[in-house]
DNA sequence: CACGCTGATTGACAAAAGTCAATTCATCGC
DNA sequence: GCGATGAATTGACTTTTGTCAATCAGCGTG
């Protein structure tokens, strides 16, 4: 490579500011040019790259991952446990962390929806008392009942509870029998405000579901095996808010998804912060295709699930450049 | 690691300043905190390390005197400092360079082994934080309980934090009272592990030591002023990891060097990359028996060094044509 | 050798970053 | 509860940096 001038003043005043920290125009009084000059030099030097600036991969590699996943899947913030580490007890990690980050989300007067499920359970367990005002938690969806102790009713009313909050639940069943009697009772005003009132929420709290043998909508007798294993082949994928969804993200168009009383997918996108939590490494196909519907904004989740995830984003459409 | 949310902004704040590009202001208001707040956790990413900014350190290896000492005397490549030019504190300037050289040189997964010494640890000291993974230092010879504050144990360990590396320290003392004292530590096993260790590194930093009242040795007691006289008399010229070397880079047949428990010569220069760092102008006799003696491929030091250097070996056998 | 062209350099201004005293917030002991 | 204490945060101000139009220096050309 031919010699130039040009190359040592750069490389010069790249050291002299960034290595030894002096101010610009000292810079410029030492190498005898305008201060101007040193500002330029300085450009030049970061974009030929003299001067390296990067942040740290090893310090904070979990944060790391999480700013990643932040840019890469357009979401706005993302927190991540190390399950591989000496977590005290992996699987009580992530509904601590999601019940703090909720927590924290919550301000005054907030309208908050809530899905149920084992895991939002969980977080409503782990939650600690807040001293909000005026807060109202809303059911996402209708209920399932179920013989398990988080039936959905209740993990709102727990949420609500600690939250000093008015809990208002969904007075419908999750699935109806037949299409006509979901069309009919939708219609219902109670039926209809609650529905309504999704879209008005401030914040909302939910997970998604898998679709195996024991899942929730299977235990919980909402749908059968042999149902289970004809929708899949139509692209049944994960379930959010009850409803299945297919890998892109969209509504399955399918008769159990037709007789659901459930948020619709416009009112949840709607709600400006939605916290999605996922402990589960099997729900990486769930929790994709939830990604791909953009029905998130903020992830609670592992970090060996963030890696799945990035992976999987990169071999799937390989960035430019 | 236990969830800090402290942590937590600090880096995403480094993050969208350093990796997006975004202004203070805009990091603010994306994270909703004062710019003020911005700024003061800006400060703290850098102070931890979070962020990393290093500079290119072609400029010192640029002159044609580097080269003509590369060609001369078979190195690899030689950074050069003016002392006169643009130095803002000459005395700072072989340490810093120094220590951007050898971050340039570490690779992950590395293996470094340094020597200790007032060289070595300014460097240690000027060394920046550096985003590597799975490198670990050892240290070169054995401890010298010293009042100073670079003592041996403490270059291995500040270099190594700064690496965010392990540290392995010598747990042997330098020299013994007996021969035989030595021999036998020499084949404890502990021992006898760490001496191999070094032959299979993958990078050294040393400096050589000069043999006056002042320096190194003497200061610590290692060495009495009436024995060193003795020793000169025999053609010691310079010390290398603790041992006595002669004019022509070999090792001083004599009593204090069979007391020694430090690295071999051949395990030394089995290293395939070896940095040599010279700060002082009086060091030019050892830093000639260091040459001779083929026990480094890279050199920091000045250029008024160099100079005398390439005079000293036009001198001694000059080339044709 | 005057001319115009190109790219480097600068002065002056605008934008951004750094700083610090004042304030808010949280935690603790009483 | 309640004031004291110390840390975190911020608003307001200062300093530093970025930008860009204007200027200048080098240089090939008519």
């Amino acid at each position: 490579m031919a010699y130039r001038p040009a190359d040592q003043i750069i490389h010069k005043a790249a050291w002299l500011y960034y290595t030894h920290g002096l101010r610009q125009d000292e810079v410029a009084q030492r190498l005898n040019i305008s201060r101007a000059s040193v500002a330029l030099y300085l450009r030049k030097a970061r974009e030929a790259g003299i001067v390296n600036i990067s942040t740290s991969t090893h310090l904070f590699s979990g944060e790391r991952l999480a700013r990643q996943m932040e840019d890469t899947f357009g979401l706005e913030t993302v927190w991540l446990v190390e399950e591989d580490a000496l977590s005290p007890s992996p699987a009580s990690e992530i509904p601590t962390l999601a019940a703090n980050v909720f927590l924290e989300m919550v301000e005054n007067d907030n309208r908050v929806c809530v899905a149920w499920g084992r895991t939002v359970y969980d977080i409503a367990d782990a939650m600690s008392y807040a001293d909000r005002e005026g807060v109202t938690v809303v059911e996402m969806c209708g209920n399932l009942g179920s013989p398990y102790a988080y039936r959905p009713d209740q993990c709102t009313m727990e949420i609500a509870r600690r939250l000093n909050a008015k809990g208002l639940n969904f007075y419908a069943p999750l699935v109806l029998s037949t299409q006509e009697l979901a069309r009919a009772l939708r219609e219902e005003p109670v039926i209809r405000e609650q529905l309504d009132g999704i879209g008005a929420c401030d914040l909302a709290l939910f997970t998604v579901g898998a679709l195996d043998a024991d899942s929730h909508v299977i235990k919980c007798g909402a749908l059968g095996l042999d149902e289970l294993k004809t929708l899949k082949t139509m692209g049944a994928t994960g379930v959010i808010a009850g409803q299945i969804i297919t890998a892109d993200g969209t509504l399955l168009d399918c008769d159990y998804n037709r007789r659901m009383i459930s948020a619709d997918f416009d009112a949840i996108r709607a709600i400006p912060k939605r916290l999605m939590v996922v402990q589960e490494d099997e729900k990486f196909e769930p929790l994709n295709a939830a990604i791909a519907g953009r029905f998130f904004t903020h992830l609670v989740t592992t970090s060996s699930m963030a890696a799945k995830l990035l992976k999987h984003h990169a071999v799937s459409e390989p960035t430019p450049a």
